[in-house]
DNA sequence: ACCTGAACACCGTTCAAGT
DNA sequence: ACCTGAACACCGTTCAAGT
């Protein structure tokens, strides 16, 4: 009497992503996931060795359906162009950013992220470190920016809370405190990467 | 019989960064810095609402022990020395950066480094978005390049392990791996500072 | 005023049992 | 072969009690 699965591995991840897209990545955990699935959370376990292994799982099918590298574009417009598709599909699965950037040597489909670029930076005639350096440089600031990103999905509330209960402390971020508000973050992620992008001085 | 306290805000915090120091920052809760402390869990409660303000406050206290811009220097001088000593300081509480990045607009003493780099960049002729821009930009990726090496912290073993399992899916990060071991990311880490400074055309 | 200890709702995980 | 349920060691937190 052997039954077929209840579910694999396509709708473990599924089933992840579905928890991260609604209540962010520190929600994902054994028993939310098995939740998700219908399931007991022991029966994940016959797909992961652990709770670590499941987040790795999750955190890196995040990247298959995530936007590639493209290998037809000149190299800054092939680095402008991933940045701003990652960080937009990265801000669609909030705090995922943050767990990517720490284990992205250990995610697979992540690696192929890097793999692509090293590629597109190999076929303009960049290699070695110039190449590694500028692809690492990207890839981080892309994850940094969206973690910033994430930082202020808390809402106007307590966003910037010790500068508005004492503006006297931080005359400057006081004076340009719009500019810190989450609308501005996406202009600001674009002026830094023009800015890190044109300094590579890639060709 | 009023008792003095045991300990103080000031004790609280060197023991929750004697706790990232030696294990790291996902090992701070409130039962290790208790211990650390030599107390019960319950006794931080009297300095702390909860576990999310304990974590905010040992955060903070990192960028005190921390170094501060410099108001001595161009804007350009200025951002790079801030940037590499808060790297060096960062790597020495690993897993904080990781924190920072995304709780930073909370943290009283992270944004007196936010608001001295904006009093350097004003001092220097630049004010505005384009100065938070700049200063944005530097902040995050400092942060970025922090949490990389930690990343690379758990050692050679099972870092870039699919790579080293399946290198024929990555040609390009296989034939580059020495520029991914750990003792690369300082000077990956200054080819982008480089980059990004010189990008953002100040002055 | 300051601290402790028992208790409860979470989490990851082991193990024995069920089909 | 696949899944469940009880149990245990953690974590944060409430509450009543102790000095």
């Amino acid at each position: 009497m052997t039954r077929r699965p209840q579910f694999d591995a396509a709708s473990l991840c599924e089933a992840g992503l579905a928890v991260v897209r609604r209540e962010g990545w520190p929600a994902v955990s054994v028993r939310s996931v098995a939740d998700e699935l219908g399931v007991s959370p022991m029966a994940l376990y016959r797909l992961v060795a652990d709770a670590g292994e499941l987040r790795r799982r999750i955190a890196d099918a995040a990247a298959v359906t995530g936007p590639q590298p493209r290998h037809d574009l000149p190299l800054p417009d092939a680095l402008r162009t991933w940045a701003v598709g990652a960080h937009r599909h990265l801000v669609r699965h909030r705090g995922l950013a943050s767990f990517v950037l720490v284990h992205w040597t250990e995610l697979p489909a992540w690696l192929d992220v890097v793999e692509h670029l090293l590629s597109v930076a190999h076929d303009d005639g960049l290699d070695g470190p110039a190449a590694v350096a500028s692809v690492n440089a990207v890839f981080a600031y892309v994850l940094a920016r969206a973690q910033v990103h994430d930082a202020l999905a808390g809402g106007p509330r307590r966003q910037l809370a010790p500068v508005r209960a004492e503006p006297g402390r931080y005359p400057h971020v006081w004076a340009n405190r719009p500019e810190f508000a989450r609308a501005r973050t996406e202009r600001h992620f674009l002026v830094g990467l023009a800015a890190l992008v044109a300094g590579l001085s890639l060709r």
